[in-house]
DNA sequence: CTGAAAGCGCTTACAG
DNA sequence: CTGAAAGCGCTTACAG
C-alpha cells in the first residue's frame, strides 16, 4: 500500500529475496510461462501487487531482444499537419497498444528524408511499425521490407505480401459518384490531391468506375490533381466553371474547405449554382452551411485495427493481409 | 520459429573481435567517454561506419538505467482531437528529440484516467515526460512530482518549481482586448473554453486586465465559459446579442468556428453587425471570409522548446523554470 | 591508453 | 515444481 523504500526502484531480486525464492520463480509467476506451484504463484502475485512492483520492460526487452514498442510513422508535410486524420489514427493505435503492453514511438518521414525511421529501426527501438499512409513509390515500405521488420500500412499497396488496412476508397468513390450521376448530373468535376498518394488514385479509379457504369464519358478538363494550395484551387475552379460543371467532388476536406471559400469569394452559391461533395473525415467542415454531402470514414478505427494486426504479426501469428473497413455515405443539402 | 539469417544484427562484441580489441575500447570510441588513443578510435569509428553498426539503445539504456525515451502526454478528449495543436507540438518535440538521440513515446490521459501515463513511467519506459497542457488541479503533474520524474509542461502552473513553457496568454489577451476597446467598443463579449484549463483562466485574466486598464466595467452577462458544443454556443450568442455586444472574443478557433457558423445561420453579419476576434492557431478558420482578427501562436515551437528543456533537465543540467514564447497579433477585417 | 570483469534487470534452457 | 547459471548488449569502476 505504501510506497516502497524511498529512492530505489524494486527489482526482481528484491521480491525473490523477500519471498525467499529464486528470481526464476518470480519471473515465471509473472509471465505465466513455465511450470509453477499454484500457491507459490499466488504468493508472488500478492506480494508484487501489494508492494507495487513493476518489472522493467527495458530489461525484459533486452533478455528477449524485444522493445515492446511499435513505431507510428506519419508524414510531416506542412499541409498534412493541419488534418486531424493522423492524430485520430494515433489515438486508435494507443488505445489498442496499451492493453497488450506495447507503447507507441512516433516518427515522421518526408518524401526525401526517412532518417528518423531508420534511426528507430536501426537502434532497435521498435519491434514493428505502422506506416500512416501509402505512396505510389513507397520508399519507407521498401526499406522495411528489406530490413525484414514486421510492418503494416494504413492504406493500400500493390504488394499482396504487405499487411494493409484501409477503407475501400475505390468503391466508396464509385458509390458516391454514381449517386451524383443518378441525380441527373453528368458534369461532375473531380478535385484531387497528390497523385503520388495511393488513396488519390483509388478514389480516381472509383470515379472512373462510376462513369463507366453509367456510361458517362469522362471529360478530362473536369479532373484536377495536386490541388494543394488556394492558387491552384482557384485556377481549377475557374476552368471547371467554364465547363459548366454541375458538381464538384473534392477528394479531401482540406481541398473542400479551399473550394468552398473560393466559391464563396466568387459569389458562386452552393448548391444552387454548383453542387459540392467531399471525402469528409475531419472537423474542418463542421457546421458548414449548407451541410456538405460526404463520405465518412473512421481514422481511429484504422489505428486500432492496424495495431491489432501489427502486434499479432510481431508475435508470429497468422495475419490477414488485406482488411477493409466500412464507410458511410451522408447525403446533405450541398448536393440537393 | 524464425531462422537466423546471415544478416544478423551486429553487436559490440562483433566489432571488438573484428578489430582485435576489447568491447570496452569500442564502447569508449563510440561514446567519447574515457581515455582512448586517437588512432584506435579512428579505426573503430571507421569500422562501424563502414559496416553500419548501430549500438542497441535498449542495451545501452539498461546499462545506464535509462530508456532514451521521453513521454508526450496529450488529452484524448473528443473535442480536442480535432485541433491540430497537439499534433503540431508533437512535431516540434520530434524534431528536437531525434538529434539528441531521444525518441518520443506518446500516451493519452483523460480527467479521470491516467493509467496510460502510470504505465509508461512505472514500466520505466521514459526518462522524463512533457505534459501537453495544464489543468487547474493537475493530477498528472502531481503524480509526476511525487514520482520524482523529470517533466516539463506546455502551459503554465502556479508551482514555481515545475519547468514551464508557454505563450504569455494573459498579456496577449490583454493586448488584443485593449485594441478592441481602443477602437471604441465597450461591449466586448468573451466566449471561453474549459475553466479547468489554466490557459482559459489566463486569457480571462488578460481580458480583465485590459478592461481595468481602460476603465471599462466588466459585464458578466457578456462572459461565457465551457462553450464546448453548439447548443451552448448558440445560447450564449443569443444572450450576448441581446446585450448588444459589439464584439465577440473567442478563446480558441474551435469555439470561433462554432460562433461563426451560428452567426451565419442567424443571419448576423461580421463585422457589420458584430465584430469577431479569436485565438487562432489552426487551419479551422483558413480563408474564412471575412478574415478573422486573431492572436497567433506557434505550437511547434512550444514542442521544440519543451523537448530541449526536458532533455537538459534529464541530463542534470540547470534549467530555466519559466519560458515565454512570443506571439503575433493579426488585425483583419472581422474587427474593422 | 587498454582490458577483464561486474553489473544493469530481466528470461530461459538445463538440471534436479 | 524450483533454482543456478548463462545470456541479452551494452557501460564503467578498477586495475594495469
Amino acid at each position: 500500500m505504501e510506497t516502497k523504500e524511498s529512492g530505489q526502484k524494486m527489482t526482481i531480486s528484491d521480491v525473490a529475496e523477500a519471498l525467499n525464492i529464486s528470481k526464476t520463480t518470480v519471473s515465471r509467476a509473472i509471465s505465466g510461462k513455465g511450470r509453477i506451484g499454484a500457491e507459490t504463484r499466488r504468493r508472488v502475485l500478492e506480494y508484487i501487487e501489494e508492494h507495487n512492483y513493476k518489472p522493467s520492460v527495458i530489461a525484459k526487452g533486452l533478455a528477449q531482444s524485444k522493445s515492446y514498442n511499435i513505431g507510428w510513422v506519419m508524414p510531416s508535410d506542412y499541409s498534412v499537419v493541419d488534418l486531424p486524420f493522423f492524430q485520430k489514427c494515433l489515438m486508435g493505435l494507443l488505445e489498442m497498444a496499451a492493453p497488450v503492453d506495447y507503447d507507441v514511438l512516433v516518427c515522421t518521414v518526408s518524401p526525401d528524408d526517412m532518417s528518423q525511421l531508420e534511426r528507430i529501426v536501426e537502434n532497435h527501438k521498435v519491434d514493428g511499425v505502422v506506416l500512416g499512409r501509402t505512396l505510389v513509390n513507397d520508399a519507407p515500405a521498401e526499406y522495411l521490407k528489406e530490413k525484414k521488420i514486421p510492418f503494416v500500412v494504413v492504406g493500400s499497396m500493390d504488394d499482396d505480401n504487405v499487411v494493409q488496412v484501409d477503407h475501400d476508397h475505390r468503391s466508396a468513390c464509385r458509390e458516391l459518384t454514381s449517386i451524383l450521376l443518378a441525380k441527373g448530373m453528368t458534369k461532375v468535376a473531380l478535385m484531387g490531391g497528390n497523385k503520388n498518394h495511393v488513396v488519390t488514385l483509388n478514389r480516381y479509379r472509383g470515379y472512373l468506375d462510376a462513369m463507366e457504369d453509367m456510361e458517362v464519358p469522362v471529360d478530362n478538363s473536369l479532373v484536377y490533381f495536386d490541388i494543394d494550395n488556394s492558387v491552384l484551387c482557384e485556377h481549377a475552379i475557374e476552368e471547371i466553371m467554364k465547363q459548366k460543371a454541375e458538381c464538384i467532388l473534392c477528394m479531401d476536406d482540406g481541398i473542400c474547405q479551399n473550394v468552398l471559400n473560393i466559391l464563396d469569394k466568387k459569389g458562386i452559391k452552393v448548391p444552387t449554382d454548383v453542387r459540392v461533395a467531399s471525402f469528409y473525415n475531419s472537423s474542418l467542415l463542421n457546421n458548414y452551411q449548407p451541410a456538405i454531402t460526404s463520405l465518412q470514414f473512421d481514422p481511429r478505427e484504422l489505428g486500432m485495427v492496424a495495431c491489432k494486426l501489427l502486434v499479432d504479426f510481431i508475435e508470429g501469428n497468422e495475419v490477414k493481409k488485406k482488411t477493409h473497413l466500412g464507410y458511410e455515405l451522408r447525403l446533405k443539402e450541398s448536393t440537393k
